[in-house]
DNA sequence: GCCGTTTTCGGCCCGACTGTTTTCAGTCG
């Protein structure tokens, strides 16, 4: 295998890592984990320029001891340190600090104190009540690990969406070139627009399977897992080949393994670890081959139901009708044949959009290009990297026709909180940004936080003077669910607040949602007439696309934001927009999709 | 571990706060 740059910063990682836990010196393990960031940015690949003679040490972060090192490497192919580590911290002891509450420290007491080295031992030592007799772990921090271990144990082996992205466009990139391809779909969670996903699926409509499975071999950046392309040319549905048995974790049933006769695939793996299944398709079947692969387990299940009704079949390959395969070039003649019309990817999950299919009142799903504006974003004011310009001009470029600048209040200190004094300066600034920018509208806003009591950061002076007033909660996560409850909403009473951003406060994966009743929640943005944000920060989509359909239910206004803290992270809102269409939002619901005059009218709610 | 150098070793560090300790680990945006 070529040492790539992306595969040394992933050596570099595993030897930070675990000299982490073995205790190894502070600055060492930081000297490795800043050369693993600074190789995976690299132009130059590090082994290139030890082929051709160059000195490793001239690279920032390479001294001697790390030449020597890799000059080992690429030589023997062998890194002594991390086989030495490896025996010492096992793999599955590294899974350990993905769960909050556990650092470095701690995961050596469990293993020291009560022998556990992975997530399972951690679990069943939480179950049996064995964490107290660990030093460190007094109840509330037991209760706290018990908490996020449920968190990330119901997140494993998924990735969140954005870390698919690239792996995703360099397979599009790839199979775009092949000759033998014809329509490439990506299908899967994926396509769904899923949060997270345990894998990548594609369908390649192709009648040439060998010599796609020869341009996916051909690629640098993956390794062929295996693959179930006999020879020959690919006309009929593919009944006689063997099942891949690929797919891997909870999403197993929505592509492949749900029914008959698998196409065939091929299985590639990145260096992350992400596994995408390739699977190949003739062009008769392209439209049933794409929904089966697409739809949820839940969605295929009813869809078969139709099918059978209607006395065919509904499989990997489509629908089949008295055994003999239904044409189906695209998916709206596949939900045609059912008597469906199309539904749109993001809502195949089997939460109602059968029936709504049914009785033709599908949603107009919110698009992208829907939303005018974006409500909350910081500066170099408080955390963020862009001057209130940069994040004005970046906006405009992207087709907004309105922002709120949204810096945080003191009690966020980490964050360079704004004081009174120096909120005052920043409305300020933003009217007079303001009135010298053209084709932009810049609201003066603040996202002041929620004390411990439910007090807002920010005296009421300051906030009658805003336009945009977002509450949130930075602190205290853990308080229980009376307490939470009451806090949140004795900010949303204030009436100078017009949105609670990310509401349930979760990290995907990593922090639970706070403990918030959220039907009393839903209830007091209605009455108080605040909306409730999603926040399109791809690891907290927050609301999630459940509490999104109870909001457009109840009526209960919804803005899209993308919290940026740069003007890169403006682009995320199209995250955003994507939870809200798995919750089935239309324009309607989102009051971002008003101008900046109609979605104020809207916030002000009292005036 | 690396770096810069006052060339032989000290500095490197977001930093205040919390929980659990009695000096420290982990956290927050």
């Amino acid at each position: 295998m070529r040492a790539t740059n992306g595969r040394l910063s992933l050596l570099f990682h595993r030897v930070a890592d675990r000299l982490e836990i073995s205790g190894g010196a502070t600055f060492q393990v930081q000297a490795y984990r800043r050369l693993a960031d600074r190789v995976a940015g690299m132009e130059e690949s590090l082994h290139e320029r030890w082929v051709a003679g160059g000195r490793l040490s001239e690279v920032p972060g390479i001294g001697k001891a790390i030449e020597a090192k890799l000059d080992a490497l690429f030589r023997t192919g062998t890194f002594p340190l991390l086989q030495r580590l490896a025996q010492e911290v096992p793999e599955s002891q590294l899974e350990l600090l993905h769960i909050r509450g556990l650092g470095p420290a701690r995961v050596r007491a469990l293993a020291e104190h009560l022998g556990v080295r992975d997530v399972e031992q951690l679990r069943t030592a939480v179950e049996t009540g064995q964490l107290a007799q660990v030093p460190g772990f007094a109840e509330r921090t037991a209760d706290r690990v018990h908490r996020s271990l449920f968190e990330y144990m119901s997140h494993r082996g998924r990735r969140l969406r954005h870390l698919c992205d690239g792996p995703m466009d360099t397979l599009l990139r790839r199979l775009s070139t092949c000759p033998a391809a014809g329509a490439v779909h990506p299908v899967g969670s994926y396509r769904r627009g899923a949060e997270d996903m345990a894998n990548l699926d594609l369908v390649v409509v192709t009648t040439r399977p060998e010599q796609i499975a020869a341009c996916l071999a051909d690629l640098d950046a993956v390794e062929v897992l295996d693959e179930t392309v006999s020879g020959g040319t690919l006309r009929d549905p593919p009944d006689a080949l063997v099942p891949t048995g690929s797919d891997s974790g909870r999403d197993r049933g929505d592509a492949g393994r749900q029914g008959d006769a698998p196409l065939p695939s091929v299985r590639v793996r990145f260096d992350s670890g992400l596994v995408a299944v390739v699977r190949l398709c003739p062009p008769t079947i392209a439209g049933g081959a794409i929904a089966w692969h697409t739809g949820s387990r839940a969605h295929n299940a009813r869809l078969r139901e139709l099918a059978s009704a209607r006395e065919m079949s509904y499989g990997p390959t489509g629908l089949r009708a008295g055994g003999r395969p239904v044409r189906s070039r695209d998916e709206s003649a596949l939900y045609a044949a059912l008597g469906l019309p199309e539904i749109p990817p993001e809502l195949r999950e089997d939460r109602g959009e059968i029936e709504a299919a049914l009785d033709g009142r599908l949603p107009q799903l919110l698009r992208r290009e829907d939303v005018q504006g974006d409500l909350h974003m910081h500066t170099r004011a408080s955390d963020g990297s862009g001057s209130i310009l940069d994040m004005a001009m970046a906006a405009r470029a992207l087709g907004h026709s309105y922002i709120a600048i949204t810096d945080h209040t003191q009690n966020v200190r980490i964050a360079n909180g704004l004081t009174p004094e120096r909120a005052a300066a920043l409305i300020d600034e933003v009217r007079r940004v303001d009135s010298q920018v053209e084709g932009i509208r810049i609201l003066a806003g603040l996202e002041v936080d929620i004390l411990k009591d439910g007090a807002l950061d920010m005296p009421e002076e300051i906030l009658s003077r805003l336009d945009v007033a977002i509450a949130s909660i930075h602190s205290h996560f853990d308080q229980p669910l009376e307490e939470m409850t009451a806090r949140v909403l004795k900010a949303l009473e204030n009436p100078h607040i017009h949105i609670l951003a990310h509401p349930t406060g979760r990290l995907i994966g990593q922090r639970s949602p706070l403990q918030l009743d959220m039907d009393r929640l839903f209830q007091a943005a209605l009455q108080c007439r605040v909306s409730l944000e999603i926040n399109s920060n791809p690891e907290r989509l927050d609301l999630d696309d459940r509490h999104c359909r109870i909001a457009a239910r109840m009526g209960v206004p919804v803005v899209i934001s993308t919290d940026a803290h740069s003007t890169s992270q403006l682009e995320n809102l199209s995250r955003g927009v994507l939870q809200a269409r798995r919750g089935g939002l239309e324009p309607k619901d989102v009051a971002n999709t008003l101008t900046c005059g109609e979605a104020l009218a809207v916030l002000r709610r009292r005036g």
